[in-house]
DNA sequence: ACAAAAATATACCGAACGGTATATTTTTAT
DNA sequence: ATAAAAATATACCGTTCGGTATATTTTTGT
């Protein structure tokens, strides 16, 4: 069983992370976190060095949620197009889904931090350079296998797969509505349909 | 001639403008707009009731300076095709322009605001309904002239290109490259000639 | 040029901010 | 069970926050 700091580090990380994404970094205050975990501060500080680790941490744990979400409906498919298909899928009721409904913590945290805050906005870069790496390693593997046509230009493909994906998102948070976000994970189908041998 | 405090209001919103979108609303302190005007609290109090005020009216300046950016290019142009191919054109250099670097300031108010905000939220969602509809207005003025495909689906065609544009433009922030920009605005080219009769 | 009016600067306010020192409680290992 | 150690609560700090009352300066109309 891991000590008791550990659960409660884990704990404030789980509560305050749902805050930090929907308010930002600026935009959430230590009596924010404090509300959001029902601790004080001597708990939090006790853990934490100061509100920008956890900040850090949250972020970490916000990625870390939809990449598992993801992952989770991924392993339930065998061929690389319907995994990648996963994507639009989920993406198209995210408005429903606890999880994604705040928008993705890369977009919410890049484009907050870009001038202010160094180390979240390193922290959003690196995601997304994971995150087109994920994309790039099934992509190739799916050549080898004659799955994918192998003339894809990978790079070119993923950049235009995610912008898809957070144009879209983005829509449907600025609008409340999913017409534009359907109408982009209906296209962005099409082209992953069009990657198939 | 206008008159002083017309003058300085205006001041205000051009001189805090741009702080706004690069720092958003809660991240823009009075001390930072004091800065960035070179005035006292007394002179911006005396002509906006409050920080509130100041953030509307500069993000309503934001928005209107992209519109004009982008028109004056568009006025250049006769065909709609080439009047749309403007956008591309304009972000692929989006991060050398002084206007458009620090992002589209729907996605900067939006992403913030959302949660936060419901004044900021609202001009954002206007905005982009207003977005959609100058493009809408273009395309179907395009279709009676034979210039553009009858059979174009104008609104989901609207989405997949603010998708790209804002996808593009969000990869480009968090990387600081402009790799996934350029590719997106490629494709988006290569859309954008497709409706050609 | 001058008085009235408007705009701006100064000095201050209470509240909330992030953070800390210390007291108290709760774990933990013996 | 108990003492040492660790975790948490309490009370407080200086600073900055957005905002205001008032004094002073600058426009403005005559």
């Amino acid at each position: 069983m891991p000590s008791k700091s550990e659960r409660t580090k884990q704990f404030i990380i789980e509560k305050t992370a749902p805050v930090f994404n929907a308010k930002g970094y600026a935009g959430t205050s230590l009596n924010d976190m404090l509300f959001a975990t029902g601790l004080t501060k001597g708990s939090i500080y006790g853990n934490f060095q100061n509100k920008d680790e956890v900040a850090l941490a949250a972020f970490d744990y916000n990625f870390q949620c939809v990449i598992k979400h993801i992952k989770s409906k991924m392993e339930l498919h065998n061929s690389v197009i319907d995994q990648l298909l996963v994507y639009p899928e989920t993406y198209r009721n995210f408005l429903q889904s606890p999880i994604l409904s705040n928008g993705c913590p890369i977009v919410n945290t890049s484009t907050e931090a870009d001038d202010t805050h160094l180390l979240l906005k390193n922290k959003a870069t690196s995601a997304l350079v994971y995150w087109r790496r994920t994309l790039e390693n099934q992509i190739k593997r799916a050549i080898e296998r004659n799955e994918i046509k192998s003339e894809t230009n990978s790079s070119e493909f993923i950049s235009i797969f995610i912008s898809l994906l957070q144009g879209g998102v983005i829509q449907a948070k600025v609008t409340g509505k999913t017409t534009a976000l359907n109408a982009s994970m209906d296209f962005l189908e099409k082209l992953i349909l069009d990657l198939k041998t």
